[in-house]
RNA sequence: GGGAGUUUAGCUCAGUUGGUUCAGAGCAUCUGCCUUACAAGCAGAGGGUCGGCGGUUCGAGCCCGUCAACUCCCACCA
């Protein structure tokens, strides 16, 4: 077979993803194993790959084919959210460009273009993940606007309001004016910003005098309703009981007094505007102020306050301080810092506000979730979001559901003439309960359902469980065997929006935790630290990346800069570093199969290859079982490290180097054979982080007739202790002796003779081959003294000595041999110090101090051989 | 204002109940090699007062206290 000179991704990817399906491979059905299952955290339907989904689901794909191959029944479940605020923003954008409005539409009409975009660009991004070589059962691909997903999101609106769960009412809310909805406070993002604070004169009702207040929102005194003071501040306590006069509208308002106001912040005065401060609301409500709205619904100010009339409130700001300072009532300002708040969809400006919604009262619910997670039924990785996650759920407050949106599923609610409503399954079902109620007039013209749509996370909560169609078409097949999940995989920034719900979704509706373990992946941050995003312009594009390096090389990249719980510095030269990594194992395929032809059966070949091939089975086990603990912990990229250094250091710069023949020699056909087993397990190991390459390899090693996605991991058998010394005592020797060839200068084709004094000759059988080869040595002998006019090198107790014809440097030998006597007297003179020490030797465990005596004779014997070796030069 | 976390080599991080020389890895750097798998490579090397100070202990990177710097989350000071 002739082997290309490097690994081709972009064929090998493409043929063995289509393999793979077509065998089915992906696709689960319950059965008598033991499930691990996985839902994907649905990516927006309109999204695009990015990083972060790139570290999220290739983590995800390494749980799942891991789990594959050790016997469980993997199910990886994929699937959109429908994300209603910001498909609903694409779509208006998609119609402004092709000149149509929204208002200009009916709410069917608007559905249809928003249905017609989802079925053309929705989806994009499941593509994406295949790519990417992620192994979901795309057989079970799931929408959070599925008819059945539908329908049960309805479902669970109807259960929560009959159990008193849900509630309508008029209170603050967070207002997008750009996507003209109201928003959870989870999805409002607090930022500081640069503002100012101006200091206004409000004249007092009937007399000369004024008080003067500090607002940073001077567009708002046209709903200005009264004036605080604090009840002890002595220098407003004359003004107690007067009335005050709002500047440029001359209404008259109150001056109240209350403990809230912080007296030597600003003036210590402060203006009340009930409709647009959640604060001021508060105090509105505690003192039955009136509520003047003076904004509508985009931000514009509007015939309520008299003033700016269709003005943007920002611009109306710059507008009224100019007036203001015209009239005498501006006194001054000053810069300030404060935090506003931001739409975390559309990047506006929030107006607080007061407006009619449907509420959750999550107190209601949250209990076993909370409890779940603080007894560990529901685990944490890493742990230190438990805190997070308890300090949320024991002040959490009523959940704004409703968005005044189309794109979603629709309020269940319907209403009659006389703005009655019932909440209801469908429309019949709403006429029925109309008429049980009393009214028994109304058609289905006759009342209209609730225009707004639920809040996308209160479709989202329900995914572990809809996806297999639990709350739809409970106590299914798949349900029962599925759920709960295993494994959630996701970023810390959605714990509230998600994490949390679908754990108080699951108690409520499966009477279950949804899973068992969340991973929190880090936030991908590029070199210099900061967040990708698009505004900066760091954000890659990772579908050139894969074209360019490979999807391997792309999963190794993320993959290694991402230590566990932590954000990761991401680089492109990690991406680098992965193909590399292909190529280095490319070309141990090559090597290996250039042996192939070269195999032979007699038993008289040597042998000490049968030293390494013991070696690196226990070796190789050794690093399984330190996976296994890895991946028990998640700490995947210490596992992706582990194997990587297994192949390149272990199997390739060792292993390899010590059973290869000389020049067009033969090789051992039982050794040739236990190396292809080797590297077909590595290739096993490696498989759930770099899938492609594996698999291709894994056909090229020989003729298979199984798939290494599909193959089970051999059990791992016990690594001998003493086979792994003698191969670490192998490895210090080779590179001792190279060091001191470097040291003296020798080049690579510079041969020696090699003579041992060893300690213990026993220690060196089956290494003499070895040895030779790796040191370029021509003859190895073993001797009772030190050999003459040789390089000295010690290794532990034992002496070597390279005779060579190239002139000796007795300077730095004797410098390098002065170092290390040194170091071992010191070393020496810590550990006798130590055991002269009574108290060490009464109360340390008698191990350790077995062990010190052991450390003070091996270094005794150290420095014997040491000095030994000086009297030598 | 409250809470959590971080601080170890030039960079990014390991270091699991305190105990072998425990001060590590990768990348970067330096030296020597175009050795017939691989220069996208091979063989070596150098590099750190474990943030500061104090304490507990026979023994501290690890435990305790304190200070400093940075990061994140939550919160209504206009």
């Amino acid at each position: 077979m002739e082997l290309t000179k490097n690994f081709e991704h972009l064929n090998a990817e493409e043929r063995w993803y289509q393999h793979w399906t077509d065998k089915k491979y992906f696709h689960s059905e319950p059965d008598d194993r033991e499930p691990y299952t996985i839902v994907i955290p649905p990516p927006n339907v309109t999204g695009v790959l990015h990083m972060g989904h790139c570290l999220n689901n290739t983590i995800q794909d390494i749980l799942i084919r891991r789990a594959r191959m050790m016997g469980r029944n993997a199910c990886w479940v994929p699937g959109t959210d429908h994300a209603s605020i910001a498909t609903e923003a694409k779509v208006v954008q998609m119609l402004r460009e092709r000149g149509i409005t929204k208002s200009s539409l009916s709410r069917d009409e608007f559905l249809k273009y928003a249905w017609e975009w989802k079925e053309k660009y929705g989806g994009i991004i499941l593509q994406q993940l295949k790519k990417l070589g992620c192994s979901l059962d795309w057989d079970r691909t799931c929408f959070t606007m599925d008819p059945h997903y539908y329908q049960s999101v309805i479902g669970v609106f109807n259960d929560l309001y009959n159990k008193g769960f849900i509630y309508r009412g008029k209170r603050m809310i967070n207002w997008d004016v750009k996507a003209l909805t109201a928003l959870s406070d989870e999805e409002v993002i607090r930022k500081q910003t640069n503002q100012k604070l101006y200091f206004l004169r409000y004249q007092i009702e009937g007399s000369d005098e004024s008080v003067v207040i500090a607002t940073v929102r001077p567009e708002t005194i046209m709903g200005d309703t009264a004036i605080a003071v604090h009840p002890d501040d002595e220098r407003f306590k004359k003004f107690h009981g007067k009335r005050a006069i709002v500047p440029l509208v001359n209404r008259s308002i109150p001056i109240i007094t209350d403990e809230y106001v912080t007296m030597d912040f600003g003036t210590g005065a402060l203006k009340v505007t009930p409709a647009h401060d959640m604060n001021d609301n508060q105090l509105g409500q505690k003192h039955g102020l009136e509520v003047i709205d003076i904004l509508n619904d985009d931000g514009t100010l509007n015939e309520v306050g008299g003033l700016y009339v269709g003005m943007d409130r920002l611009d109306a700001r710059k507008k009224i301080v100019r007036d203001l300072e015209e009239q005498g009532y501006l006194l001054r300002m000053e810069d300030y810092a404060s935090e506003v708040g931001y739409s975390e969809r559309t990047d506006a400006v929030v107006e607080p506000r007061l407006s009619m919604q449907w509420w959750i009262d999550m107190k209601k619910i949250s209990d076993p979730a909370l409890r779940a997670v603080l007894d560990e039924e529901v685990k944490f990785y890493p742990p230190k979001f438990r805190n997070l996650y308890r300090h949320w759920m024991e002040n959490i407050k009523d959940w704004c559901i409703s968005r005044q949106l189309w794109w979603g599923q629709r309020i269940p609610a319907w209403y009659d003439e006389n703005g009655n409503f019932v909440v209801a399954l469908n429309e019949e079902e709403a006429i029925r309960k109309f008429i049980e109620q009393g009214n028994t007039s109304v058609t289905s013209a006759s009342i209209r359902q609730d225009e707004d749509c639920l809040d996308t996370w209160f479709s989202s909560w329900l995914w572990p469980i809809e996806v297999f169609h639990g709350y739809s078409n409970p106590d299914n097949k798949d349900i029962n065997y599925y759920y709960p999940t295993n494994t959630l995989v996701t970023a810390p920034e959605i714990i509230f929006f998600w994490v949390a719900r679908m754990i108080m979704a699951g108690y409520e509706y499966k009477g279950a935790k949804p899973f068992s373990e969340v991973y929190f992946t880090g936030i991908v941050r590029d070199k210099q630290g900061r967040k990708m995003s698009k505004s900066l312009g760091n954000s890659p594009d990772l579908l050139g990346l894969i074209d360019k390096y490979g999807a391997d090389a792309c999963r190794f990249g993320i993959l290694i800069s991402s230590p566990a719980g932590n954000d990761l510095l991401w680089d492109e030269s990690s991406n680098e570093q992965g193909s590399f990594f292909n190529n280095k194992i490319w070309n141990a395929l090559k090597l290996v199969k250039m042996w192939e032809g070269r195999r032979s059966y007699e038993t008289s070949i040597s042998t000490d290859a049968d030293f390494a091939v013991e070696w690196f089975a226990s070796r190789l086990s050794q690093t399984r079982l330190q996976m296994d603990e890895q991946f028990r912990d998640f700490r995947l990229s210490e596992a992706l490290k582990t194997v990587y250094s297994l192949i390149w250091d272990d199997f390739c710069s060792w292993y390899l180097e010590w059973i290869k023949p000389g020049y067009e020699q033969p090789i051992s056909a039982a050794v040739y054979e236990k190396t292809i087993g080797f590297f077909g397990e590595l290739l096993q190991l490696l498989h759930p982080f770099m899938p492609f390459i594996t698999e291709e390899i894994y056909h090229k090693l020989r003729e298979q007739t199984d798939d290494l996605t599909v193959k089970l991991y051999p059990a791992i058998t016990s690594p001998s202790p003493t086979i792994l010394a003698k191969g670490e005592l192998l490895k210090e020797v080779i590179t001792a002796i190279r060091d001191a060839r470097n040291k003296s200068q020798l080049k690579p084709k510079d041969t020696i003779h090699l003579f041992i004094l060893p300690d213990n000759r026993n220690d060196y059988t089956q290494l003499e081959e070895i040895i030779c080869k790796q040191v370029n040595a021509v003859e190895l002998k073993f001797t009772a003294e030190a050999v003459p006019q040789t390089i000295n090198v010690v290794v532990n107790k034992d002496k070597f000595f390279l005779q060579t014809t190239a002139p000796l440097d007795t300077k730095s030998q004797r410098e390098q041999l002065q170092r290390d006597l040194e170091y071992q007297l010191g070393f020496l003179n810590a550990v006798e110090s130590k055991l002269a020490n009574e108290r060490f030797v009464k109360n340390a465990k008698p191990e350790i101090v077995e062990t010190e005596r052991k450390k003070k004779s091996d270094a005794e014997a150290k420095i014997q051989a040491i000095r030994e070796g000086l009297a030598n030069i």
